[in-house]
DNA sequence: GCTTAGCACTCAGGTGCAAAGAGTGCTAAA
DNA sequence: TTTAGCACTCTTTGCACCTGAGTGCTAAGC
C-alpha cells in the first residue's frame, strides 16, 4: 500500500494530538482540526490503512489509535514541523548557560540541570575524554606554617592543586629543585609511564624535599585517572513522575534505577558514529528498561580532546519537536562556549521553517 | 489517665508492628507477639484507652490502630530499643567514608549519596559555613604560552586555582612584583572590604601587571562568596517511591520539589539550637509539605568554623530506631575525619543496651 | 477488681452485573 | 471517492451485595 499524502497528514495529526494528550486519538478528533476537511468515517478508512501498514496501533478494538513504534519513527525522520524556539525560550536558555562553568565535573553536573529544567525530563550529560591527558607543568608553593601547595597543570588547560602539610621544615630552595626535578623528569608522561623505576629515580635525586614525592606521585596519578574516567551526570529524575505513562511507581523507579547505573554508559557508544541529533524510539533501545522509552541525545564539542553528549529520557510519546530542538540549541550553545572559554558566544535562535 | 507500662508496651508494639507492616494493627496481631501473654479483649481496652489519650488513631472503625504523632514522640523519646548497628553496617558505613573528599561542596554531596544509601531514603547535606573566609595568600605562576595559573590559599586552608590567558606578554619579574603587592593588600580582608578604592589603589601600583587586576578581583570576590554560601544536597529522591505512603506519586513529587528548593533551607535555622540527633514529626515540621512526613537529621563539625548536617526524610512510619543509629553514626565518624583530616579513625559500633 | 469469652455492629474492599460511552468496521447511497 | 448510518465491541462507571477484619460492650470467670 502506498504512503499517500494524506495518509501521512493523518499521521501526524495522530501523533501531534497524542503527544499532546497522552489518550488513544479517535477519528472523530481529528476531523474537528483545521485543516482537515473530511467526515470521521475517511479518517477513519486511513486510520485502518495506516493500522495495517503498521504505523499505528489499537490498544483494543473500541479504542483510538495510538503510534506504533514505526510510526514515531516515521514522525521523527519526516513528519515532524521544526519547532521554533521562541526568543523567550533562547534567552532563558542563553543566561543559564552564561554563568561560567569551571572544572569539567562540575560542568556536566550543572548542564545536566540545565538540560533537564528546559525540557521537563531527566536529562543525563556524559563527558568523555579519550585519554592521553598528562601534567605540563609542576609547581610547589611554599604557603607558611609548614605547608606546601602543590599546583598540576594538565595539557588540557585544567588547573588542580593541593594542600600538603609537611611533617619537616622545608626552604624555598628545596622546593625550587624539587620542582625543577619534577618538571623534568615527569611531564609529558601518561599515567601508564608511572611506574617504581620512575619513583626510585626521582627519590634519589630530590635531596630533602623527598619526603613529598610519595605524596605528589599519588595525587598526581589520582588526577590523571581522574581525568580520563568520563564524568556523567544524572539530573531531573523525579519530572519523570509528571507524565502519565510513569504513574505507576515501580516502573519510573527502575527506568530511573537503570539510569543511575551503569545501563546507560553504554550509550555513548551508540552515540560514537552518528552524528547531529539522535533519537531511539522505545524498542530500538540497547537497554532492557528502557524498551517502552525514548531517549534523544546530541554530541557537543569541549576540545582538547575531549567530547559530550547530552541526552534526555522520556515516554514514547514526547514531544520530540520541542525536545530536539532545545537539546541541539544546548549543544550549539556548549559547543561555542568551549571553543571561546571567555566570552562564549550564543548562536542565533535557528529559524526552522515552518511546515503545514 | 495514667500511662501504665503495660500501656507502654502494647503502644510499642504497635508502632513496632506498624514500622515493619505499614498496616493499621489489630488487637489480635498483638497477642501472637512473644511476651505478650494476653487475650485480644485485653490489648483492645489498652488500645481504646492509648486512643483516648491521645497516642493512637484510627483511620475508620473497623480498622486496627495507627500511631498518632504523639505517639510517635513517645515511642521516639522513650520507648524505641537501641538499634544495634551490626558489624556488617558499621563496615560498609566506614569504607564508604573513607574514601577521600577533598573539597567542601563534593564532600556534602557524596555524603548525601551515602546517607540517603544507608537508610533508603532521601537525605539531605548540609556544610554551612560561618563567614570570615579571607584569602591568606596569593601566587601567580607563568605557566608558558601567555598564561597565567592564579592560586589563592584561603584562611580555610582550601586552595583554589584560575587559569588567565593573558592579552599581552608578561615576564617572571612582573608576576612576582604583582603578587607581592596583592599579598600586601589584599590578605585578610573579607569580601566585604573589596570596593573600588581598593582596587583603584592597586591598578594604580600594578605597573605591567595592571592588566590581570580586574580578572583576579573578580574571581577572589566570585571564590570567597562561594565560600561564605552554604552548601547543600539532596540525594536519593527516588527511593521514597519505594515506600507504600507514597505511591501517590503526586504527593511525593509535591514533597520532593519542596526538598529540592528552599523550603528546607529553614531547616539548619531550627537544627542550630539543638544538639545530637534530633527527629522531627509529621506535624512539628516548619514546611506544609512536610506536614505527614518526619524528618531525623544530626550535626556534625568540620572544624575551622563550619558545621554540617545530614538529615534524612521519610514516611512517619520510619524506622526511627536504625534511621537514628545510622545517622549518628556517620555524623560520629565524619567528625572524626574532620577532626584528623588524613586518617581517618572510626568510632567503635555504639554498643546500645538491647531493652526487653 | 482484673481478665476473658462472646456477640452485635461497622466499614473498607472485592465481586458481579448492567448501563453508558467511545470508537470501530462495514455497507449502501450520494 | 466520500459520507451517513448502523451494528458491534470493549472499557469504564456505578451500584448492590457479600465478606472479613476489627471494634466496643457486656457478662461471666478467676
Amino acid at each position: 500500500m502506498e504512503l499517500t499524502e494524506r495518509k501521512k497528514k493523518v499521521l501526524r495529526s495522530v501523533v501531534d494530538l497524542y503527544i499532546r494528550t497522552a489518550e488513544p486519538v479517535g477519528s472523530k478528533l481529528i476531523t474537528e482540526l483545521p485543516d482537515m476537511n473530511y467526515s470521521s468515517a475517511t479518517i477513519r478508512s486511513e486510520m485502518a490503512d495506516l493500522t495495517a501498514m503498521g504505523y499505528l496501533e489499537q490498544p483494543h478494538t473500541s479504542a483510538g489509535r495510538v503510534p506504533s513504534a514505526a510510526g514515531y519513527r516515521l514522525y521523527v525522520d519526516e513528519l515532524m514541523a521544526d519547532y521554533r524556539l521562541s526568543l523567550d525560550e533562547t534567552k532563558s536558555i542563553s543566561t543559564a548557560i552564561e554563568e561560567k562553568m569551571q572544572q569539567v565535573d562540575k560542568m556536566v553536573e550543572k548542564v545536566a540541570k540545565l538540560v533537564s529544567q528546559a525540557t521537563d525530563l531527566p536529562a543525563i550529560s556524559v563527558a568523555s575524554r579519550y585519554g592521553g591527558v598528562t601534567v605540563s607543568r609542576f609547581d610547589l608553593i611554599l604557603a607558611g606554617a609548614g605547608s606546601v601547595i602543590l599546583v598540576l597543570m594538565l595539557s588540557n588547560d585544567e588547573v588542580v592543586n593541593k594542600l600538603i602539610k609537611l611533617p619537616v621544615q622545608l626552604e624555598e630552595t628545596d622546593l625550587k629543585l624539587l620542582s625543577a626535578l619534577l618538571n623534568a623528569t615527569m611531564t609529558g608522561l601518561s599515567v601508564q609511564e608511572f611506574d617504581q623505576s620512575l619513583l626510585d629515580r626521582i627519590m634519589r635525586s630530590a635531596g630533602a624535599g623527598s619526603c613529598l614525592v610519595p605524596v605528589i606521585m599519588e595525587f598526581t596519578t589520582q588526577t590523571l585517572e581522574r581525568q580520563t574516567r568520563t564524568n556523567m551526570a544524572v539530573a531531573g529524575q523525579m519530572r519523570l513522575l509528571g507524565h502519565p505513562e510513569y504513574r505507576d511507581v515501580d516502573k519510573a523507579q527502575r527506568l530511573m534505577t537503570t539510569l543511575d547505573e551503569e545501563a546507560l554508559s553504554n550509550l555513548p557508544a551508540v552515540m560514537q558514529n552518528a552524528n547531529g541529533t539522535q533519537v531511539l524510539v522505545g524498542a530500538e533501545n540497547v537497554a532492557r528498561e528502557l524498551k517502552d522509552t525514548s531517549v534523544v541525545m546530541t554530541k557537543f564539542d569541549i576540545g582538547e580532546g575531549m567530547q559530550g553528549m547530552i541526552g534526555v529520557v522520556g515516554p514514547t510519546r514526547m514531544d520530540y519537536a520541542k525536545v530536539t530542538a532545545r537539546l541541539s540549541y544546548f549543544a550549539e550553545s556548549l559547543s561555542k562556549m568551549f571553543a571561546k572559554p571567555e566570552q562564549a558566544q550564543l548562536p542565533e535562535a535557528k529559524s526552522g521553517k515552518e511546515e503545514q
